[in-house]
DNA sequence: GCATTAACAGCCG
DNA sequence: CGGCTGTTAATGC
């Protein structure tokens, strides 16, 4: 159980709860640190919660037939995610993996459901956020074949910014490039050339562990 | 040609 | 030292 002054830190869509569903979301939830590579679930698992990211970076990711790593998306503080998997009561479908050291939010399988069943702000939000990712895995599923490298990361890292999906981000982020390249299914070498090109064009800066993005709508529509 | 893997040196905590 | 970064060389589609 977390306060109603750290859901409220932790959680953007909390703010527009009443009172007494606040009072359920906090009563709901418990927050745990995890280290760096550390499996939050694997695929198959019955893993119940509601997750969001406090701080740190998480992937979903699975492992293809030739034994490599595939990442199907990251999530960066802000975040929440898994309703999928509850809503249709599955198994998770993707291994949940911390890149670095990262602190989560477990929301528990019933306060879940009590604010599905009995908050409008709370559906309102699961609405939008879908509906935002919906839009996302369309615009890779259209342009993902025909964008070259440099154009698949620069999508990415405008993912990993999306205002709706992490609200409060700012405008740096940390990873590494190996785990961008995982994230775009470019290698690391690649990587590093592909952001030393967009960093020459102005739209982001490359830091140590990180980047800075200067320009996220040049990012998110580059190549087209 | 473009991207990949392998290898290595430099850098930083 | 160990992890991350920037480069180069050899190889593959």
């Amino acid at each position: 159980m977390i306060s109603r002054e750290r859901l409220l830190e932790i959680a953007f869509w909390a703010r527009d709860l009443t009172d007494k569903e606040i009072e359920q979301a906090r009563s709901g939830i418990i927050e745990k640190t995890y280290t760096s590579g550390t499996y939050v679930c694997h695929r198959g698992d019955r893993f119940e919660p509601w997750v969001g990211v406090v701080d740190g970076l998480v992937r979903m990711s699975t492992v293809s037939k030739d034994g490599k790593d595939v990442i199907f998306a990251g999530l960066r503080a802000g975040g929440w995610f898994g309703e999928g998997t509850l809503l249709k009561n599955e198994a998770r479908r993707y291994d949940i993996v911390v890149a670095r050291e990262t602190r989560l939010a477990l929301m528990s399988k019933a306060a879940f459901f009590w604010l599905f069943e009995h908050s409008v702000a709370f559906n309102r939000y699961l609405v939008r956020q879908i509906n935002e990712r919906l839009g996302q895995f369309i615009a890779l599923f259209e342009y993902g074949r025909t964008l070259d490298a440099t154009g698949r990361i620069a999508r990415n890292i405008a993912w990993l910014f999306n205002p709706v999906l992490f609200p409060g981000a700012g405008n740096h982020l940390e990873i590494t490039q190996e785990e961008l390249g995982l994230l775009t299914g470019v290698s690391r070498q690649a990587t590093n050339q592909s952001l030393r090109t967009l960093e020459q064009q102005k739209l982001l800066r490359i830091e140590r562990n990180g980047i800075v993005v200067l320009d996220i709508e040049g990012l998110a529509n580059y190549g087209e």
